[in-house]
DNA sequence: AAAGCTTGTTACCCTCTGGTAACCCCGTAT
DNA sequence: ATACGGGGTTACCAGAGGGTAACAAGCTTT
């Protein structure tokens, strides 16, 4: 079926439907037939280009926590005050969401895999991304608090997402980023008087 | 090793067991005999008791969803106003996380397995969570984005739930309860205002 | 046009593990 | 003592799937 490819593209077109492969169906329930069919290819081109299944795996969740990290980081940094850091880090989460759909599920979705790796793997993203947010808690409280609440924080926007995406909800991602920063953002300003 | 028992107490053990492997070490990283082997008992017994892994592994789950479901409502059931509700939902969040620790990772922990069934287990005992939290949203916006919302704020719980059992932490949960309810309450109430 | 690299395929192995058939042991009732 | 029933074990099967060795088919360069 599919043409031969210069070992580079194959690389990324490997990538790019083994996505969604993953995320469609999960780790354990994927089979590297499966990914190789997908691929319009067979199992050994695979191993070509990466070493086991783990690899391969493991490769996608690292390009997906790339593009999350620096979406959400990008947006913070742009923004002047806390309040409007917090609404561009959600809009930015919920746009990475929905344009990025597969690579969330990957990561975040139900049927997320979670061997040693993976599980060290994901966790470091879901930590650097609420270190992004971090610097949004005021600083009058515990730092242990601190990074407590912003691991909530990220659960937050990863349990809304989660809920709308495996729905096939569509929402406009800055109407409901703006939304939920109203939230948070109250939220946190509570913190800092209760702290 | 072990000594024979009556086979409702032997299936207790099992679950008791179980529970605890399974959230170790993942549904994909155990093998019946791992379980076996730590009920002190071999394989064919756990099929004595249990049709097949998923159906123990099921088993195990809707447990689990039953002590969080009665925790949260009977504690939401309990209080006058709405603040409170936060507060007293929050808590028994926490509280279940605490004691009930190994059910906390099997459900949510990062190596919960997700293949079909399981994931849809999962699905609902989260919404059922969520269901339990919804009337504390105003009823003056959406009844989606309530939804919606309500299905973030077990997300925070979850996220803030995760972080600390999988670091080791262990925090008073009616110290983190009351700091978590703070935040929230304060931001389910900025949304009313948005509406 | 033939050597030689690169891309891809066929056919296979081997382990892991869910699940089971057949058998054993021990207490109890006849 | 013996038959019987429930709890438990040994030994095995079968399928799935990760991974690989050996071979085929194109381009390209000389």
């Amino acid at each position: 079926m599919s043409m031969r490819l210069p070992a580079s593209a194959r690389r990324e077109q490997i990538l790019d439907v083994s996505v969604q492969v993953f995320a469609r169906n999960g780790f354990h329930s994927t089979s590297m037939n499966d990914v190789a069919d997908a691929a319009g290819v067979t199992k050994p081109v695979l191993y070509q280009h990466f070493d086991s299944k783990q690899d391969l795996y493991l490769a996608l969740l690292e390009e997906a926590g790339n593009r999350l990290r620096t979406a959400v980081s990008k947006a913070v940094a742009g923004a002047a005050n806390g309040k409007e850091q917090t609404e561009m880090g959600f809009r930015a989460y919920f746009r990475w969401v929905a344009e990025d759909h597969d690579a969330f599920l990957l990561l975040f979705g139900s049927r997320a895999n979670r061997d040693e790796e993976s599980t060290t793997t994901i966790r470091r993203i879901t930590a650097e991304t609420a270190k992004a947010i971090a610097p949004l808690i005021a600083a009058d409280i515990e730092p242990e608090h601190q990074r407590t609440l912003a691991q909530g924080l990220v659960g937050l926007a990863e349990g809304v997402s989660r809920y709308l995406v495996e729905r096939g909800d569509t929402v406009d991602p800055d109407v409901l980023g703006q939304q939920v920063a109203d939230m948070a953002w109250a939220g946190l300003r509570a913190v800092h008087r209760t702290g």
